[in-house]
DNA sequence: GCAAAAGTGTTAGGTATACACCCATGC
DNA sequence: GCATGGGTGTATACCTAACACTTTTGC
């Protein structure tokens, strides 16, 4: 490879980043969106938080800085999902993304509220500014296929969740309905929970054994769905 | 999301692409590597052909345009990998690069020939310039993914092959041998390819019957090993 | 005729699916 | 006592995995 010392005229992109975060609640899937009001182009449409990318800092740490200072999300769990570079996606200037998925659990979501940011159930979802339209088709699209091989599921629930709401989760993003038995048999026979002792708290039938993951991070898994 | 008209100094980075190409003859899977010689940091090692991107392409079209430039290879599967932007990946500047995964056909690993760049038997590889080690790291375990989901394996082939190199694919990136009968009953019932009636010539055995993919796309499937 | 790879079915075990009722709790 | 969701087992169909011999060709 014969990479030249990269002249001024080659540094002409603005490097950024993108975060489409998902959350669950009320079995309906919610993405974190801004208002963007940049007219003419994008007027009042919403976007995917993010932003450029520092000298200092890889994209990782770009896009963890800010969620933080723009929508006070931290400490949540973010994969890179794809770079996009079309030479128009920002209309305003040449910007190249890279693109991340996040997760947060349903009390992120209901307890959220920040300024202009909030959460738009995806079935109200319309018209995105920039390219969001084909980042949000790829996140999920993403989301959808890693549900079935790994243990993602775990970041969309509360340390401890019910085998329902597990259950729960699968349906809402694959939009299919499960039997419960046949769920129940299978999440148990991978061996990725175990039960907490403890069960639910002030609902108003049965209530359910609490269950936890048993790692803390993403693990492969044969296809559970 | 408040994104500023990107000011000089954020536009530090320059941004480059990197293709890990795959090529499987005589039931070795090879890379294509070209020498890297940039002292004191990166002396005569192996690395994956790539560049820069410039002011009026995509990444996609960077990576075509390097790898028709710098190791005439054109036409070939292409697609994005990740995107690396550790600070020090390049020790001597800050380079953000896109990386792609290609495929290319037996013929094009046999006759290849071109100045400093060759075919790499996995085998024998030992330690890549810059982050390539990551890089091809990730590579191969997004191979081995998409093997197993999709038809990507049609890349890897000549347009017409028989059922036992289409079975070698799969033995020599998973690193497992497979039972012919099972292979050739599971590959037949996808109906993903079909007989083309004409059949191997040249060898000194019974000769195979030759079969092609239906679609030129990649098309996802069930499981398939 | 022999070396080399092609081609071809069956069986057994395991996995996935379909399905319905009783249980514990709050009100 | 009733409404609500929690929790549990079995039978069947399907799929997967294991396994060996005959065929065709070149030399």
């Amino acid at each position: 490879m014969t990479m030249k010392k990269a002249p001024e005229e080659l540094r002409f992109a603005a490097m950024a980043v993108d975060a489409v975060i998902f959350g669950i609640v009320d079995k309906k899937l919610h993405v974190l969106v801004q208002n963007v009001n940049r007219p003419p182009h994008y007027a009042n449409m919403p976007g995917f938080p993010g932003g450029l990318i520092e000298k200092t800092e890889t994209a990782e740490d770009a896009v963890e800085r800010h969620l933080t200072d723009k929508v006070h999300l931290s400490g949540i769990h973010l994969e890179q999902l794809y770079t996009f570079s079309d030479i128009d996606r920002d209309r305003r200037n040449r910007v190249i993304s890279v693109g991340y998925i996040g997760c947060v659990t349903p009390e992120v979501v209901t307890q959220y509220s920040f300024d202009d940011a909030h959460w738009l159930p995806v079935s109200k979802i319309k018209k995105f500014a920039y390219d969001h339209d084909e980042m949000y088709q790829m996140a999920l699209a993403r989301l959808r296929g890693k549900l079935s091989y790994t243990t993602i599921a775990q970041f969309l629930l509360s340390k401890e969740f019910t085998l329902t709401q597990l259950q729960e989760v699968y349906e809402v993003i694959l939009k299919t309905e499960l039997d419960k038995r046949n769920f129940r048999k299978k999440i148990l026979a991978l061996d990725i929970i175990k039960e907490t002792g403890r069960m639910q708290e002030g609902v108003k039938n049965r209530p359910a054994a609490l269950y936890a993951f048993k790692s803390k991070s993403i693990k492969e898994l044969p296809p559970i769905v």
